[in-house]
DNA sequence: CTATGTCAGTTGCAAATGCAACTATTTTAA
DNA sequence: TTAAAATAGTTGCATTTGCAACTGACATAG
């Protein structure tokens, strides 16, 4: 468990010390599988495996609403309060997941517990790189047409990557529900794009053609 | 300065003491003004005013990326760093913005500051607001259609005002930008709403008439 | 007082997108 | 290894949305 960055920087014992001071638990989910009764106050941390937040509408659609890698953090206290739907949370694939009582982590602990400064430390700097993550969702959820919203989010990944030819990490019906547009017009705009050029794809696989520095 | 949420629990001396730490500057700004020449490593903090993320794009939309309130905070380590178009920094009304370092704040200090620990922890707090506001943004920008984003962004808005008369915070021109739709649109489907008896509606003024508990 | 600008509101028309209903291909599970 | 699911891809048609170009109301600055 140490190998999570919530506990960078502190030592082992301490870590063993701390668990009980944060109730801390560990679950491990298959893939597919749905994270329940997750309580109110509860945080859940991302040890392995990708998690994603997944609302499906009265109306018949699926959003991703977010991805959680490694690291990263869920829980009822990050969640939109407005969200009426049915919101999930899903394993996309085998995960490990650990539970820790969140007011105990921002609140100070009487324990002996030298390390929980430490501790926040990395808490801030996890839940920092959520915001970051949530801005780049927003930058490409703010487009205004399908293929902007196509050409931010491969963008993005490239800039990721380092490289022009990416491996898009959705199935191209889930990476829709991302873009939050319907599939088949994300597929005939993809169509489109191979058409003039800009870009060349088959499947997942897509290489950007088109000058970076215009869009 | 002191009322400023990130100094929480810290008294006015050590908060004079760690100025110098944090090469804390404050300025304050006249409404319509622009935020300029903010340094890689600095993070804005809103102690008193509102602050617009402002994006233009090549092909003339404007968009609203983020709306940032009195102890809300900025800065380009927070940005989505795809953003090829013309990004600003709006103060929507008179401000005062205090700029700190932000390596500072996150490594420990070395001087006698005591309450750093407790500084972090006032700033975990705010970061964790920052990254439920972006995720309610990013449930209004996930709808599917105009009148889902509007209905979802005023059931937003009621919840916090606690009623279902609403003052819309931004001009409805503004609105369309922060939705990320066409003005036109946006009142032509307000005006449909209207007549279907789901809203009532005069400029910034509405009134929810729909079954919240449906949408 | 007048001009200039911002805001709210409207509408016709064109373009983009969603919906539905398919086929073909690949993966997964029995 | 075969059947069932999931995924990728396509297209016609209806609907939604964006664009452009207005009007009228109101506020602000000179």
């Amino acid at each position: 468990m140490s190998e999570t960055r919530i506990f960078d920087n502190i030592t082992n014992e301490e870590i063993n010390q701390m668990k009980n001071c944060f109730k801390a638990v560990s679950r491990k989910y298959i893939a597919g599988e749905t994270i329940n009764n997750i309580e109110e106050g509860s945080l859940g941390i991302v040890v392995s495996g990708v998690v994603e937040i997944i609302r499906f509408d009265f109306d018949g659609n699926r959003t991703i609403l977010e991805r959680i890698n490694e690291n990263g953090i869920f829980g009822k206290l990050f969640f939109s309060k407005i969200d009426e739907g049915d919101v999930q949370i899903i394993c996309s694939t085998d995960c490990e997941i650990m539970f820790i009582d969140y007011d105990h982590l921002t609140k100070q602990c009487h324990n002996a517990c030298n390390h929980h400064s430490t501790l926040i430390r990395n808490m801030l700097s996890i839940v920092s790189e959520k915001s970051i993550k949530l801005s780049n969702r927003v930058e490409v959820l703010s487009q205004r047409t399908l293929r902007k919203k196509l050409i931010t989010y491969f963008n993005m990944i490239a800039k990721e990557a380092g490289k022009k030819n990416i491996i898009i990490p959705f199935s191209l019906s889930n990476l829709s529900d991302y873009l939050c547009v319907d599939r088949s017009a994300m597929l005939r705009e993809m169509k489109k794009m191979r058409e003039e050029g800009l870009i060349d794809s088959h499947a997942k696989k897509v290489t950007i053609l088109y000058d970076q520095s215009i869009y």
